[in-house]
DNA sequence: CTCGTGACTCCCG
DNA sequence: TCGGGAGCCACGA
């Protein structure tokens, strides 16, 4: 299932490391689900306690709008260390979370 | 089976 | 460079 994938993919996320949503996707078995990685965020962050924090656009920005969760994102990120430029953005090729070969046979193993 | 739903992305003017 | 429009898609109702 790939919504199991997605958690499981999330669940690895190590704090000060963030993904793109495309990414969690791909991660997941499917490069064209981003929006769906975005649904299992409304529906799980909470229940699983996901790090829902650590994704991020394309850009390397919170996707979240002022007022309406960008803030607490945003802080949850710094707290962890993750530092925002002056356009709001992070720098994803310092903050981009690679995952090892390991971490991958690993989700497949949860999601069997 | 069809339809609505997005914290997305890509593409084009 | 920016904004709008059109893909894209798993999942629940």
């Amino acid at each position: 299932m790939f919504t199991a994938r997605v958690i499981e993919v999330l669940r690895r996320i190590p704090r000060g490391k963030i993904v793109t949503y495309g990414r969690v996707a791909a991660l997941a078995g499917n490069p064209c689900a981003a929006r769906q990685v975005v649904r299992v965020l409304h529906v799980y962050s909470k229940k699983e306690g996901l790090p829902w924090h650590r994704v991020l656009n394309r850009e390397g920005a919170v996707s979240l709008e002022r007022g309406h969760g960008y803030e607490e994102q945003r802080a949850l990120l710094e707290r962890e260390g993750i530092v925002f430029g002056v356009d709001d953005r992070v720098d994803l090729e310092n903050c981009l979370w690679m995952p090892a070969r390991s971490d991958l046979s690993e989700i497949e193993a949860e999601v069997l």
